[in-house]
RNA sequence: GGGUCGAUACCAAAGCGGUCAAAUGGGACUGGCUGUAGACCAGUUGGCUUUGCCUUCGAAGGUUCGAAUCCUUCUCGGCCCA
């Protein structure tokens, strides 16, 4: 399912092949972020494209959400289509999450107890229960490539009895996560869905360590460093991620959830993390904030350094800019020769367009940045 | 020419004797966004030697302990009558 290819000499960092249903895919990889089945502002067949046109030599792959999914369009009409890839028109793989991360996100709208969670919906109000088996049957509808077994995330900061809690649940409810996968999968002639567990714990290594040890008994395709990147210092987060990795196995992918900035995704690949994704480039471009290379390459040849520039687009400095946006981007936005005056006056008057343009780069910019890793990585 | 209403910070617009450097919008400027509820949120928007001081509410006078708020004249604008 999982092939390392090559390891780098001076760091973690590997590069490998994930064996999907729908395609394999060359790691280190980062997911942008579909959460409704719409990179909101394009459409999947559009990023489709650009991943492709990116790097034609893996799949394309985008994340999506079970809790969002079922609310809208829920499981009905997803079924109905024969699943996510036909209704959004998205011939890659998809990697759902599981609906967990909204026990976090939503926590002023849920009530959690061991067999799962209440929801009030945030759209209506209306009352739902998610529980790991529910959010597995939610994924089934999506008929993603790769689940996300069904996690509890108490936030940060956290007191250690919240975390040695959400380790006890997150682990009980990877186990039956698991069991509803293996016995739905039992019963299908299709080639069947990836399955991920997710490592919890906060900023306890013992936690981190137990949660860990836990999930590792379980025969998961994959395994994810849940939990990070919400607030903690950096170097917290480092510290975990160099905590984990050593006891996930080898043979699996890596995937650390929601993360990150540009260098916190380099720093993370150095430590032995496979797969990303965030909603950072997304939010931030439909936000103003672009990312822009200062150079050809935006990752150094020893894969110890980024070279880019992020920049506020809204801000006056770019106001009657000739500029190009990155005279080292080939996205579409870049090609068209758009002015960095004239990107400002779009997000100035507060066009979609701006959001569209700006979103296309920085999807560019964040896949193209992966890409340099692989092809470093390949070289080693 | 007569009458009448109005003139407030970048714009619009509250305030109608002290608690006003002046509500609220908009605009502008700065930031922030990390498994997406939120194409959104936050801060700043007279000056300074900033727990305070100075200048400001069309202009000039005046009343008052105290005026953006009251009075007089003027300037400009809207409306009505000639």
């Amino acid at each position: 399912m999982f092939e390392i290819q090559s390891r780098h000499a001076h760091s973690r960092a590997r590069a490998g092949i994930l064996h999907t249903r729908r395609g394999t895919i060359r790691t280190p990889f980062f997911m942008p972020v579909a959460t409704q089945g719409v990179l909101k502002t394009l459409s999947l067949p559009e990023l489709y494209g650009y991943e492709q046109s990116i790097d034609s030599s893996t799949t394309p792959i985008v994340l999506s959400n079970t809790y969002h999914l079922y609310l809208r369009p829920g499981e009905k009409q997803l079924q109905s289509f024969g699943g996510l890839h036909q209704f959004a028109q998205w011939p890659g793989i998809i990697l759902t999450d599981s609906g967990g991360f909204q026990i976090f996100s939503l926590k002023k709208l849920n009530t959690l107890t061991d067999d799962g969670v209440q929801f009030q919906s945030h759209i209506d109000g209306s009352r739902h229960w998610l529980t790991p088996e529910r959010s597995m049957e939610i994924q089934s509808a999506i008929d993603s490539d790769i689940w996300m077994s069904f996690d509890y995330f108490p936030g940060y900061p956290a007191t250690e009895q919240e975390v040695e809690k959400s380790v006890s649940l997150t682990t009980a409810w990877a186990k039956r996560s698991l069991l509803w996968h293996a016995s739905y999968w039992a019963q299908h002639q299709r080639p069947p869905s990836l399955l991920f567990g997710i490592v919890q714990g906060g900023a306890f290594p013992h936690l981190r360590k137990k949660s860990a040890e836990e999930l590792t008994t379980l025969d998961f395709g994959g395994f994810a460093i849940g939990g990070l990147a919400v607030g903690e210092p950096e170097e917290t987060m480092y510290q975990a991620i160099e905590e984990v990795v050593p006891l996930l196995p080898e043979r699996r992918p890596r995937y650390l959830m929601g993360v990150g900035t540009p260098d916190q995704i380099l720093q993370a690949v150095r430590r032995g993390v496979d797969m990303f994704d965030c909603v950072m480039p997304t939010r931030n471009a439909r936000h103003g904030t672009l990312y822009t290379r200062t150079e050809e390459r935006i990752v150094s040849a020893d894969l110890s350094s980024l070279r880019y520039e992020k920049i506020q687009m809204r801000a006056h400095a770019w106001a009657g800019s000739d500029a190009p946006l990155d005279a080292y981007c080939a996205c579409f936005t870049c090609s068209s020769g758009f002015s960095r005056g004239y990107l400002r006056h779009l997000y100035s008057i507060g066009d979609p367009t701006a959001a569209r343009l700006g979103t296309i780069h920085n999807i560019f910019f964040y896949l193209s940045m992966m890409r340099e890793m692989r092809d470093v990585l390949s070289l080693v």
